[in-house]
DNA sequence: ACATGTATGTTACACGTGTAACATTGTCAA
DNA sequence: TTGACAATGTTACACGTGTAACATACATGT
């Protein structure tokens, strides 16, 4: 399962808050702000469910989406990845100068940060 | 000027070190790392200059390479994108909790900070 | 002046991503 | 049952990026 890109994260945001969706429940949510077709929105989640990032079932005779993996268990990937590239921070990241965003909920971040740092380094 | 990206990030991460450096001289330090060819190394850097993201000049009749931006200016870009879009954190970003990470010295991080958070919020 | 080895210019190609249209199949109301 | 609209399948195309080869120009020692 790779890493989500920028616009991926835009989907798995709103699934993540709420899932199943059909293509055309996510269209109706994402389609207007990105300003995405359809077809753009269908295709994105295509390739979503390619990666693995998402997973599909049918639902009353229609195809829905939903994530893959948790909130938590995504960001800490993705946090991860862009604290060692970019700031080359290798040991903990300090993940309590984040509890202020609204991404994550308390219970959230301390899965992150597990996922993220282990055992040690809690709170 | 564009962002880099990651395989960018490598290159300016050596020059903001030491500048300017020519291609062969860049080869020799990220092409056994990277696995990159002197190709390659060469068509990063002309790509690079290309957005801007470099400078180059001649320098004893040889090319050399320079960043076109401090560090703290560009990595406040890189965290600024960062934590908007991944962490949808607008107001100021607690750049405190990665004062370890090497990248920057204790001054660095000041200027960083005011890209990125302005007047207020400091220290 | 010429050869030989660097430096530089030009071109290539596959894969990911943003962005979408067109074609076909399925479903439900009348 | 059929028509209309929604759902799904297939295909496209341009641009960025990783990765590199080939060709040409230049400089330096003999």
């Amino acid at each position: 399962m790779s890493q989500p890109n920028r616009t991926e994260l835009i989907i798995l945001k709103i699934l993540w808050e709420e899932a199943p969706l059909s293509a055309r429940e996510l269209q109706e949510k994402v389609g207007p702000k990105l300003d995405w077709s359809f077809s753009t929105t269908r295709t994105t989640l295509s390739r979503m469910v390619e990666k693995s990032i998402l997973k599909t079932e049918k639902k009353h005779g229609v195809r829905v989406y939903l994530p893959a993996q948790s909130k938590a268990r995504t960001l800490s990937t993705v946090m991860k990845d862009f604290f060692e590239s970019v700031l080359e921070i290798d040991g903990p990241v300090p993940t309590a100068a984040f509890y202020e965003s609204k991404m994550l909920t308390r219970e959230e971040w301390d899965e992150l940060n597990q996922y993220l740092n282990g055992e040690q380094d809690r709170d």
